[in-house]
DNA sequence: CTCCTTGGATAGCTAAACTATCCAGTATTA
DNA sequence: TAATACTGGATAGTTTAGCTATCCAAGGAG
């Protein structure tokens, strides 16, 4: 355990924690104080990382998401909704949504754009909720929001995740596309808002200035 | 106080807790025992928990921003600058970067890609460390990533923050405009997370069947 | 005049993610 | 072979964030 402890740069502690929350298996037993760790051991304690540091996962969720990659028996296509589920955030519909004039609009909202563009997505993909969200926030604080602009976004996104099923496209094997793909969902969207985040201090530079203007 | 409780929607204990972290000024106080509060009040409440809900930041992160927010000397690209910096996620390089030949080869693929678009972009922005994060863990779990496909992620990221830019412009004197552009920051990136959210599982669909192919 | 409410201060609670201690049984080493 | 160190597992403790709950004295309402 040591030895896995020093490959995988996470204390021996935490993999004691990690085995007893069932995120890691256990490794095989050669005798009772001692147990043998494979490379399979080292690869998921990285994945559990990356999902923990990069992606600000709760443990909850990473759990969630590595029973659906190592479920074989699991269509690719659900095991992505498991991911997408986990990953959040988690948006909070309030518990009586139908009384809410906001919240229908917003749902409205939502369902108009999905319908527009011809998408596939079942109604209760919680990416509906989180844009339904974000699309009441914005209204009742006053910020500009409209179809035009929506469409846009789902424009630039769709090249987006083009982009990145290409990449991935060529792996070879399940539980090896599984693990990329998971991965992907996850590292893709950090590497874009990164960008975006670079993007908007460029144009903020050029607009307002570096100076106290 | 409990009426102000009742417009926003927050209990009257959080808002007393607000109070003390600083979050809220003090309504103005008619005597020992009461206090009046206005219209800012609840405007600063709804922002505050706009950001905490659904942009998912901590209230440390949301002081920082409202400080900001509240400088009106500061100019109104440092004033972005600062909710960049505060919005996270906090990407965390390791101690001894430079040891690291990971992370020196990922910042300098970061560098080259600013260079190369010729951003306007400091050497210190955070945006810098999470994309060369993401990039270092990509590598490490092997997943694919190339300049090309950054640099298509630059261009997308370029026209949603001009799309977002032109919806704020308009937008007259300085309090008004700082709080918009915080909100802004914020709330638009989630409305675009989630439409990749969506355009991911409809391009999943297509690609993978939802069956359990 | 009695009772209720308010603002403010202090203390308590809950959950997540570790971290530390303990222990009995090996393995190592002098 | 005897002493020591280390292992895996179980149990308990720690830390931080973000609230809640309780208490209190002063003031207002009926």
């Amino acid at each position: 355990m040591s030895e896995l402890s020093a490959q995988s740069g996470v204390p021996v502690p935490t993999i004691k924690y990690y085995l007893r929350e069932g995120l890691l298996p256990r490794g095989e037993a050669t005798s009772a104080t001692q147990a043998s760790y494979g490379e399979e051991h080292v690869r998921r304690l990285r994945l559990i990382r990356a999902l923990v540091d990069v992606g600000e996962m709760s443990l909850a969720s990473v759990r969630a998401i590595l029973e659906a990659v190592d479920r074989p028996r699991l269509g690719l296509h659900r095991m992505l909704g498991t991911t997408q589920h986990a990953v959040g955030p988690h948006a909070q519909a309030p518990a009586d949504e139908d009384e809410d004039d906001d919240w229908r609009a917003a749902r409205a909202t939502v369902d108009d754009l999905i319908a527009g563009l011809g998408w596939d997505v079942t109604a209760t993909a919680p990416a509906r909720t989180l844009l339904a969200q974000a699309v009441v926030t914005m209204r009742r604080l006053g910020l500009p929001i409209t179809q035009d602009m929506l469409r846009t976004y789902a424009r630039l996104a769709q090249e987006m995740s083009a982009l990145d099923f290409d990449l991935l496209g060529g792996t070879q094997g399940r539980a090896e596309l599984a693990e990329r793909l998971t991965l992907g969902t996850v590292l893709y969207e950090r590497a874009f808002i990164a960008v975006h985040r670079l993007a908007q201090e460029e144009l903020s530079a050029r607009t307002y200035g570096r100076g106290r203007a």
